[in-house]
DNA sequence: GTTATTGCTGACGATATAGTCGAAACTGAA
DNA sequence: TTCAGTTTCGACTATATCGTCAGCAATAAC
């Protein structure tokens, strides 16, 4: 008893170091979720955050080459999880109106659950517009844009033009984005999530007419219904 | 001849001084529109900003007590025009598929002519987000809001109340600034405003949808039209 | 138990930026 | 011209923050 299996264990690996050294990264990036949504991308120091993550200064340099580092890896990480959630509870809507309504949803759900990330996904855009911002933010927006693109385009039976489907796109997630903003500044005990999902339902019934008005004849989902 | 007029002057009040200092504000105010466009709010520096304008940077101090008040500021006078060509295109119309179009149709405008502008208020919108951002920023947002809301009341009949009139708010303005901030990073050679306007009456057919469901009973707009 | 490796630490040097302040330049009046 | 009041200037101080690095601690290998 106690004996077997050290042998062949070869490389295991470091198993134990290497879960530390995670939760080390782990530790990090939640202090900097927290210390960004309360200062901002930019005001945020580093020392706030290794304070935070209550690990010394020099630690959080072995695992990001810098703060813009951290930042893009950030946003990737917040906009794949939005991307995952998306296509998880997308996979198998064909009906344009559902489809829409579920992409909404997701995003409303994402949001409310996760503060921070919502601060920084909003951050990080309006970083976008800036001439010199944080290198490597631009293309998990894009990507984010184009899963959007992408699973509108397989719930439609004609197939619309690129530009039109990055339009839908962008009309969905500024949509959802932009009343979020401010419906959170500006009613402080409203059920913001209720009250968006009754205006959803205003904002997809327009897109649907405008899908139908894009397409070449009839046809909108997935078929006469 | 050349004579008459300088015993009663009195006091004029420095009329061309206050010319050459109202027009170093603006210099300077102009200088930080572009320099707050380039590189962000908060990684502006004062320096940027008294170099780009061309005064020394004690002039600066002369003007601003300091970054937090130059951008309230600015913030503040951004959104009063904004909110002034809203009252000003919408003034006389009574119907609110009309006004919809009207509002959303001057915001394209605004952004479309003055893209620093744009990066302002959006920079200034995430801020809010912030537990810590730059005071005084808050309530020109909520009075933007508020002149939306008023517009929209008046041209309604039946009375909507407050937090159904703030929804619609909310949801016109995060809709343009939402699918703008998408559609610039996003559609290089695309006309971006082309588009939105075509968008623009899917989002208001919902809304004004949205209206109808919220009313008492039918009469949507000025009558039974 | 000893050694090698890897991860963690926080004081430190270098740099950058905010805001000040006394002097200079300018303005309009007399 | 002279003068008082006002505006501008930019060198300077004080401070804040970054990123480094030499040493320490924990872990794995032997």
């Amino acid at each position: 008893m106690m004996v077997a299996e050290k042998p062949n264990v070869k490389k295991p690996r470091l198993p134990r170091a290497r879960r530390r050294t995670e939760a080390t990264r782990q530790k990090l990036l939640l202090a900097a979720r927290a210390v960004f949504a309360e200062k901002g991308l930019d005001m945020a120091r580093i020392d706030d955050i290794t304070e935070r993550a209550d690990v010394g200064k020099g630690t959080f340099y072995n695992y990001f080459t810098g703060r813009e580092d951290l930042i893009s890896q950030m946003i990737k990480e917040v906009l794949n999880e939005l991307r995952r959630e998306m296509q998880d509870r997308c996979r198998d809507l064909t009906d344009i109106n559902e489809l829409l309504n579920a992409i909404i949803g997701v995003h409303i759900d994402f949001f409310r659950k996760r503060w921070e990330d919502y601060v920084l996904y909003f951050q990080g855009r309006a970083d976008l517009h800036l001439q010199v911002s944080y290198s490597g933010i631009e293309t998990p927006f894009i990507d984010y844009l184009e899963t959007i693109e992408e699973l509108v385009d397989s719930a439609i039976k004609y197939r619309l033009s690129k530009p039109v489907l990055r339009r839908l796109a962008c009309a969905v997630a500024g949509f959802v984005s932009g009343y979020y903003s401010f419906a959170v500044i500006s009613s402080e005990d409203e059920d913001v999530d209720k009250v968006l999902s009754s205006l959803r339902s205003a904002l997809v019934a327009g897109l649907v007419r405008f899908i139908r008005e894009a397409l070449p004849e009839g046809l909108s989902g997935r078929g006469a219904r």
